[in-house]
DNA sequence: TTGAAAGCGATACCAA
DNA sequence: TTGGTATCGCTTTCAA
């Protein structure tokens, strides 16, 4: 690979000189300019980031850590992150982790490795210490799905309680008055949060969900079928579905057709997540959307921001986000 | 950041010493080890990779070139190569462009700025010229979902021609006789050639096509909706629909269930590409695999074998993949 | 406006 | 088994 050096040799010029016509100098004759310029195009020649990046101390990289890119749902977050770093002239470093402490760690620290300087971090697994730890080594490492008090402003996060009490509100308003709720026993906590708001919103409008009514899956299309089935089994009726996510309620829909209910007729169902799945089945999905675009996208802009020399005063702008009612066809009002 | 001199000079040793623990070095004393590891330990230090790669003159990076990460498809593709990644522990750089030869060309010198070695590159626009030379200038390079005959071994592609044969030969073999074809006016070539064949094939079979019973629209379910809606538009009946891909199929089934047509009693679907949602579609969509995810990871270890010392000779190693006929509830024999 | 030289954080060769 | 040191490719003072 030509160097900085070959280029100042042919150009008959310094390396500094080269630097200089690399890096927009204020220095610069014209000349120079145009002598540089033109042997680099004739020998091809390609700066190395590497050793930019050791001689400035700053990173040109974005990093996000997820689990996978196969799940849509992270490939969303990565989609966020990856127009940040486009707009902001950062390349995209991405560190995958299975939800287990050990991998998350290494993949944060493959990050800094690279002396990343910005990452966005969906970390399911690590403690709340070690998490805070690496945030005091990282200025711009940002949380992403998770709320840890002391680091408040660098946690970008979905109410996931709040969702359960929309879905509940939607359902309500729709006289519905006997529920069901298909959930999953994940390694994480969002299940539980989502039927705890939903149940305190029944609550609190003087109904609640039978506990013959709640099963649980595999948070997939077939969880979805495999718990309805025994929801059905139960033999009690119930008007009204809430599921844990869309893949889960597409699968539940699956099932309920299968035995002969219609959706929404029947029974209305509602999903969460809001990911593309929901506007491709039939009937098309209500469901809560998930804004985890959009959170990334924030959560790489607060990163960037930290670690600017001028840090803007964003403590104002709230880092929670609330899922939004997205009524589709899957929900309708209850005549019966 | 602390840095190798500071663990040497708190250690007591020298920085190659240091150096040579942290690379498990041939030869050092076990008490040095265990001193420097633990200094590394009590300063958090973490080798920086840039200086490494510097230094070596080897990158531990794996490249891959993609228009985005939203799409599922694409997503798929970059969680083929990220899988590699892991696997020899590079670490994963993306770098998007949108489908024009200048951000193309820009993706891909960013990855070469970053002295990356090893890249899975996606592109429809670059010429076939700019393509070889870029190849030459990076030995690792490997193009996936293109064919360039000179440079034939690294190209990893699909033979979508034959897709479309294939797709006609399950029709034929359901009994069809009238068939009707939803396609795209895409920027690239892949559903023209999916329409040749699969019209080259009805020809093989004495029948054909008609005019009117070839529409095109936008690749998603919008276009595919609407695209079916023009052929029933047309008049004309036809029992066997081939659509360019899932997306559109699932649109197209949505239309014609709409209009009255039970799918596949009366008319048999059949989509291309095998992406998710074909799984969460009602009915399930038969379709053609597409299998991007095996082709990026063999493209990945394409790349990196071009690179090691010792090529092994993977000539005899096919790099064309032929789509799977996956048989779901989307189409049946046909009655009439 | 230009060039010489120090230094970024590591590796690796050569001596000791 | 260790340490000293040149070196990777580039940026950035400091002088000229």
């Amino acid at each position: 690979m030509t160097t900085i050096k070959d280029v100042a040799r042919i150009a008959g010029v310094s390396v500094a000189s080269v630097s200089r016509v690399l890096n927009n100098g204020p220095k610069v004759s014209k000349a120079t300019i145009e002598k540089v310029s033109r042997v680099m195009k004739e020998l091809n020649y390609t700066p190395n980031a590497n050793a930019r990046a050791l001689v400035t101390q700053k990173s040109t990289t974005l990093g996000v850590v997820i689990p996978n890119l196969i799940d849509p749902f992270f490939a969303s977050l990565a989609h966020g992150v990856e127009q940040v770093a486009r707009q902001k002239n950062r390349q995209l470093l991405l560190s995958t982790a299975m939800v287990s402490a050990e991998t998350e760690m290494q993949a944060i620290n493959l990050l800094i490795e690279r002396r990343c300087d910005v990452m966005v971090v969906h970390s399911k697994k690590l403690s709340d210490q070690a998490l805070i730890e690496l945030a005091n080594k990282v200025p711009g490492l940002v949380l992403i799905d998770r709320y840890i008090e002391a680091i408040a402003p660098r946690c970008v996060w979905l109410d996931n309680l709040e969702g359960g009490k929309i879905a509940a509100r939607h359902l309500l308003a729709l006289a519905h008055k006997s529920f069901a709720c298909v959930s999953s026993k994940h390694q994480i906590d969002d299940p539980l949060l989502r039927l705890q708001g939903f149940q305190s919103e029944l609550q609190s409008a003087g109904t609640n969900i039978e506990d013959d009514l709640i099963e649980y899956g595999e948070p997939t299309l077939q969880g979805g079928e495999i718990a309805t089935q025994k929801l059905l089994a139960s033999g009690k009726s119930f008007s009204a579905l809430f599921v844990y996510n869309d893949a889960m309620a597409i699968g539940a829909i699956s099932t309920l057709e299968d035995n002969g209910f219609k959706v929404p007729s029947d029974i209305s169902v509602l999903g969460f997540d809001d990911v593309l799945l929901s506007r491709y089945s039939r009937p098309k999905l209500s469901t809560l959307n998930y804004p985890i675009e959009q959170m990334a996208m924030q959560a790489a802009n607060i990163g960037i921001e930290l670690i600017s020399k001028q840090p803007m005063n964003n403590s104002d702008i709230s880092c929670k986000h609330i899922p939004r009612l997205v009524k589709r066809e899957s929900t309708s009002f209850n005549v019966n």
